[in-house]
DNA sequence: AAACAGAACAACCGCTATTTG
DNA sequence: GCAAATAGCGGTTGTTCTGTT
């Protein structure tokens, strides 16, 4: 920490001439109680002195009566928040050390925002260090494109939701088994939906797009988004699935034209639809409800997106992306059939752009030929080759059940990258450790026998080293994985199981109807009858799409 | 050296849960 | 049982510092 204004420690706040707390007036304004004039704002020295004074005397507790007593002009709130944070005994100052860095992320794997249950972990660091610790540290693997956990922690995180989420042990004995059990899906963490994408295979989109704010909100329906600061995830989000649609006319050949509509999705339709989809979401990679999951995956874009774009709205000017976003952009290098209308759209390549143009600059452990493989699927559709599988070829060829199939190399491959190993450190390769935490191919090998996530301690190397590729690396790796774009994955992943997912159709809108709920339950069998009926046959994405309007007409935007 | 962007941190706000009268 | 007070939590914002251009 290289600012302390606790403590007395900041000279700039302790030299604040302050005569009398009481007729301190704060710089921030302040409210007024009983005819005191509420302080706000950094506090000073003396204001300390007297807050120390006071819990000195009387003990924690009964805040408000701080103000009565000592004559602080401070909010019983503020004085708690002080007290807690910087003047209590036994707090820890100073930078978080690798053990305590460790620990937070394995933390939050498990309890996702829990700050104040983190911090009962942590001795001596506060709630409110270990968020902000946590949201610059998102911010910082946000714009480096790393994954938010290692892989590892994705996994074990995922592996002990799972056996909470199974409602057979719901005792708790874990405290993030606990936490999720007695959190709605609602709050479910984010991790949860990144490891969702992880068991579905769409874990290189974590690594790719750490947009845990598109998760978190998804999760949340997107009412208010905890990372409600960070709206680049969610324009990323946002843009990508855009992008998506654009690059995969297969997706979405009717899409382009729908776009407009898609932007003006609105949020309360969005939003309970979300909430719906949140619902079954923590449920969804559970191979015995195929439905929500085939669902989930696709009104994710849907859903998601509309959302976004809608709770984006008045705030769309405050993207927080990385400035390097834009001039990198460079849609003709990229192949990319025409500029979009949405051509701000475009930075979200940079996320995981083109293994060939980008790795010599930006040797990201993101770059996983993807792109290369979305971009030449494009191609190959739009100009109506529909190349049969050809599982060989490499990524210029590559189908989305090549995609699929493949996307779970991604995994290891991208994330192991950070590590500096294609092998984990637990022996296995990461397909293989991706394998195992498959439920579809449950093997019998569990998280259970992996060491503990210690073994990442590597993962803890402030530059974020990645690898960079060798053209032959990535034409090797582009064959094995094809797809690094998270939205790419998911609507692969659902591509794939498409034709399962249709035959289950009639009762998968049931089962939606019933979490919709009656208002949205009918602009849902529009879509899906939608669906069903067209010729692009792979359902809910294109049905929504094409029944989009009508969700628009109902949520006309200003 | 100045301007700028990003990181780090502190504090506030709003909401919810719990306690108390 | 109810309402007010209190405590706690999580999200967000504002400020300051630091590094880079």
């Amino acid at each position: 920490m290289t600012r302390l204004i606790s403590d007395g420690e900041d000279t700039v706040i302790s030299e604040d001439p302050i005569e009398s707390p009481l007729t301190e007036k704060g710089d921030g304004g302040g409210s007024v109680n009983g005819g005191v004039v509420l302080k706000k704002g950094p506090w000073t020295t003396a204001e300390d002195a007297i807050l120390i004074e006071y819990v000195k005397k009387h003990g924690e507790g009964n805040w408000n009566a701080v103000q009565k007593h000592s004559g602080l002009s401070r909010c019983g709130k503020s004085c708690r928040l002080r007290w807690a944070n910087h003047l209590r005994p036994n707090l820890k100052k100073g930078a978080f050390t690798q053990e305590e860095e460790q620990l937070i992320i394995e933390l939050h794997a498990k309890m996702g925002n829990k700050w104040a249950r983190m911090a009962a972990h942590l001795p001596g660091r506060t709630d409110n260090e270990i968020k902000n610790y946590w949201n610059t540290r998102i911010k910082r693997r946000q714009r480096a494109g790393l994954p938010l956990y290692p892989p590892e922690v994705s996994f074990q995180a995922m592996h002990e939701n799972q056996q909470g989420l199974n409602f057979s042990g719901m005792d708790g004995g874990d405290q993030g088994h606990c936490d999720l059990l007695q959190t709605s899906s609602y709050d479910i963490p984010d991790v949860i939906f990144d490891s969702l994408k992880s068991k579905q295979g769409i874990i290189p989109y974590a690594a790719e797009l750490p947009d845990t704010a598109v998760s978190s909100m998804l999760m949340k329906g997107l009412g208010s988004s905890q990372y409600g600061s960070f709206l680049s995830p969610t324009t990323h989000r946002q843009k990508r699935l855009r992008e998506t649609v654009t690059l995969l006319p297969s997706y979405g050949s009717n899409v382009k034209s729908e776009f407009p509509s898609f932007d003006q999705f609105q949020e309360d339709t969005c939003d309970r639809v979300s909430r719906s989809c949140s619902l079954s979401f923590p449920f969804g990679p559970d191979p015995t409800v195929k439905n929500s999951e085939s669902f989930n995956e696709n009104p994710d874009g849907l859903c998601l997106s509309g959302h976004e774009l809608s709770a984006s709205k008045p705030v769309a000017m405050k993207l927080e992306l990385p400035s390097l976003q834009y001039p990198e952009t460079d849609l003709g290098s990229w192949g990319t059939s025409s500029p979009h209308p949405l051509l701000e759209s475009v930075d979200t390549f940079i996320q995981s752009p083109p293994a060939g143009l980008v790795e010599s600059n930006c040797p990201s452990p993101r770059n996983s030929g993807l792109l290369d493989a979305l971009l030449h699927e494009a191609k190959n559709l739009n100009s109506g080759k529909n190349q049969s599988s050809d599982k060989s070829s490499n990524s210029s060829s590559v189908t989305p059940g090549d995609i699929a199939d493949s996307s779970a190399l991604n995994v290891g491959e991208t994330e192991w990258e950070d590590y500096g190993d294609t092998l984990s450190p637990l022996g296995h390769t990461s397909s293989s450790l991706f394998n195992e935490c498959t439920p579809i191919s449950a093997s019998g090998s569990s998280l259970d026998e992996h060491p503990p996530v210690e073994t990442f301690t590597g993962y803890y190397i402030k530059s974020e080293p990645v690898e960079i590729r060798t053209p032959d690396r990535e034409k090797e790796t582009n064959g094995q994985l094809g797809i690094s774009d998270p939205d790419g994955l998911l609507t692969s992943e659902w591509f794939e199981q498409s034709s399962v997912h249709i035959k289950d159709q009639v009762t998968m809108t049931d089962a939606i109807v019933t979490l919709l709920g009656d208002d949205l339950s009918n602009d849902y069998k529009q879509m899906a009858s939608g669906a069903s009926t067209s010729n692009q046959g792979w359902g809910l994405g294109s049905c929504s799409w094409n029944n989009m309007p009508a969700v628009c007409q109902m949520t006309e935007l200003p």
